[in-house]
DNA sequence: GGTCCGCTGCTTGTCAGTGC
DNA sequence: GCACTGACAAGCAGCGGACC
């Protein structure tokens, strides 16, 4: 690779008059300059990012810890931030944490490592115990954004969905529908999903259910699990006429599920998931799901990053509020 | 074996020098 | 005095060699 020297070299100047002409600054002959614009498109020269951030004390890259890169709502969120970082002139190292907790913190270890000026880390799985520990630890002198989670930390804001109120409108739009005996399909134990089952829980409540024996959990995050589960709670409770999941990728086969026993919807059984993803999109009846608002929420979270790493604003709380998407399975 | 020092990598900003 | 150019220090982390 051609280093600012070689340039010089071949140019007869030295290095800081090729340093000149590759920032555009002034003090530099035309015919110098012109000379040494063609060495530098010659050779292709580019300058070394790492050799630049020990002058500027910057190195313009951020972290972006996702639990799991296969999971299609993280990585979107993940794609929107880097996106809105890119354009700023960011560059960014997206990373798998992985779904232990030990795990997490080693990632964070990791991506200090690699001398980020700011970190995004996306889902409410990183708002865990040792996660405050690993941002204690290794992350204190720069901004965190935390994307649907929340930790009072002077260095971390976070972008917080209301599901719980959005779980809520879409039971009261269900109980608005004449429904009277709604079950709720959830996947993995997550804060976000504890938060969904709050305001499920409460609306039973309110509306004289108990909630319990009607909440069902799938082993794994799948649209078969999604439709094994909705089976078995159609067969355990064939009174059920409404069905909200945690996710839309176990709604769809929920969907699959009612169609194929011969449930007519949504006369019969309606149907809601939650975060109007593509599998929403795709079933057939089309799915009618609670948009938590994965783009807006990403975008702030990305702003709320780069103020804090340009301007030093820290620690805020954001709290956005969900709304019901309604296709054909309501 | 432990500690300290100097060097390497590359770029940038500043100050000093040169020539007209 | 001004335009132009060169020399050099600084920034950080890691490595190797010298020394105790």
């Amino acid at each position: 690779m051609m280093t600012i020297y070689d340039i010089a070299r071949e140019a007869g100047v030295a290095a800081s008059t090729v340093s000149r002409v590759v920032n555009g600054k002034p003090g530099v002959k035309e015919e110098t300059r012109r000379r040494i614009l063609a060495l530098l498109e010659k050779y292709h020269y580019s300058p070394d990012v790492a050799a630049r951030g020990l002058v500027k004390q910057s190195t313009r890259m951020v972290g972006i810890l996702i639990e799991d890169i296969r999971v299609s709502h993280h990585i979107e969120s993940a794609f929107v931030i880097e996106q809105e970082l890119t354009k700023r002139g960011y560059c960014s190292i997206i990373m798998g944490a992985g779904a232990e907790e030990e795990k997490k913190l080693e990632s964070i270890r990791l991506v200090e490592q690699r001398r980020v000026e700011g970190v995004a880390l996306i889902g409410s799985m990183f708002s865990g115990e040792a996660v405050q520990r690993g941002i204690e630890s290794y992350l204190s002198g720069i901004p965190v954004v935390l994307v649907n989670a929340y930790m009072e930390l002077p260095n971390v804001s976070g972008v917080v969905i209301d599901e719980e109120k959005g779980v809520e409108s879409c039971m009261e739009l269900l109980h608005g529908r004449g429904r009277k005996r709604i079950a709720f399909v959830t996947d993995q134990e997550t804060p976000s999903n504890r938060r969904k089952l709050e305001g499920y829980r409460r609306k039973c409540r309110e509306y004289g259910l108990n909630p319990e024996p009607l909440i069902y959990r799938v082993g794994e995050r799948s649209v078969e699990e999604g439709r094994r589960m909705t089976e078995r709670l159609l067969t355990e409770h064939p009174e059920t006429d409404g069905i909200l999941y945690s996710i839309d990728l176990i709604a769809a086969g929920g969907v699959r599920a009612a169609v194929d026993k011969g449930y007519k919807l949504p006369e019969k059984l309606a149907l809601m998931g939650i975060d109007n993803s593509i599998y929403g999109e795709m079933c057939n009846p089309k799915l009618s799901t609670l948009d938590n608002r994965r783009y807006d929420s990403s975008v702030i979270a990305a702003e709320l990053l780069r103020l804090g790493m340009e301007e030093g604003i820290r620690s805020q709380r954001r709290l956005l509020p969900c709304r019901i998407l309604e296709r054909e399975t309501t």
